[in-house]
DNA sequence: AATACGACTGTATATGCATACAGCTTAAAG
DNA sequence: CTTTAAGCTGTATGCATATACAGTCGTATT
């Protein structure tokens, strides 16, 4: 289980994300302080540490950018220029990865990266696409990694597939409304519903419209 | 045009690639002469110089492993009567619907529309969508209706999800080879699994790449 | 009030690494 | 037979980098 990234931290990663599809590799220390405006390289040191213990990034130790990403998928080679200059037919949708707790989705801390995605395919357009973590959705078809893609909404149907925020969590479930109560159902035997309690903060933050499986089927 | 690397170059580009691939970073000249035995640095250097002279890597001077691989061009066949028109956008692949008994997969009968993709999104590039009937792939997460990116190949691994042809009919399954005995696998026990017998026409037609799911999720 | 932690500044230092210059060897090309 | 290029060895130099240690500041927890 993998907490969540402080807004700094996930800024961090980004940066790194970054500097490897335009470079090749990955930053030194003083790259990112340059990046961040520290004025010391420890500061991007302990950065490092704190995402390297979150499990997001590999350190090697005496390596000279020895950075590595934690294979969240795909290595995106050259081939994302694409979607960079890409601006004329498609629809641009962001990719959002960790929802930092409390951090609106949209949050540039949370973009991950962007696609191309032809605006004919959905039958509502999405808004953005989200990352789905495990597997409590399996039975509908929704797997760990793939990008859900959403329209953002406050409300839903009951049966709808929804993207909600229970006090500072966003989850994936079908949503449920009967005589008032909110329950969240996984589709997964081995996942419990969820009820939401008078008192938490219960948001619908949209529906989902449609998939894309992006790695490869095994 | 490219100028072709010498034997010993290709060495060095592949490991080259190897170390991206399992550490995340590139190696130093130093690590590149431990690997073959170089008794000096420069010999690497002198590598790296030649291969950024020939561009299949660019070099970042003053950088700690400053090496970044060229994009290597993908080249599709040209008997495709479908060009898979590589614009700004992306990639255009013909969507796949019913395929007629006996008709190649791509024979123009079987295109019912043509749909834009960010070719960033796959790790392999797809050359058609092919949409799925039926639920025998449902635990593998593929469900009726939905859309399965496919890149054509005549051989697959043992394990992976492939369209293959029996005889008249296309179907996608996972793949089982076992001691020459070849197997197609549903993911749904309420399938049974398919055994090619002798005499039969059999042939894979390609491999999942990924999927696109465009219905609204119910 | 005490403690913990994120997010830094500041100072140091031992390696890590790129890279230059001088030669040597072998094989192909003129 | 001389030149050129690939493929090295050997020696050196100096910036590039990772990384440790000592503090500061503000915001939460306990």
């Amino acid at each position: 289980m993998a907490i969540a990234l402080t807004p700094r931290q996930s800024q961090i990663l980004v940066f790194i994300q970054q500097v490897i599809q335009t470079t090749g590799f990955p930053p030194t220390r003083a790259e990112i302080s340059s990046e961040f405006g520290f004025k010391s390289a420890n500061a991007a040191e302990e950065h490092l540490r704190a995402l390297a213990k979150k499990n997001v990034i590999v350190l090697t130790a005496g390596a000279s950018r020895g950075i590595r990403l934690v294979s969240t998928e795909h290595h995106h080679d050259e081939s994302s220029i694409f979607s960079r200059t890409a601006n004329f037919l498609g629809l641009t949708l962001p990719i959002v990865g960790r929802v930092a707790a409390g951090q609106p989705i949209l949050a540039t801390e949370n973009v991950e990266r962007e696609l191309q995605v032809d605006p004919a395919l959905f039958s509502k357009t999405p808004d953005y696409l989200l990352k789905v973590r495990g597997l409590s959705m399996r039975d509908a078809g929704i797997l760990d990694g793939d990008l859900l893609a959403v329209k953002r909404t406050p409300e839903a149907r009951s049966g709808q597939i929804v993207v909600a925020r229970i006090d500072e969590d966003v989850t994936v479930k079908r949503l449920s409304q009967i005589k008032g109560r909110i329950l969240l159902l996984p589709e997964n035997p081995d996942f419990e519903p969820i009820s939401i309690l008078p008192g938490q903060h219960f948001a619908i933050e949209g529906i989902a419209v449609g998939l894309i499986r992006s790695e490869p089927l095994r």
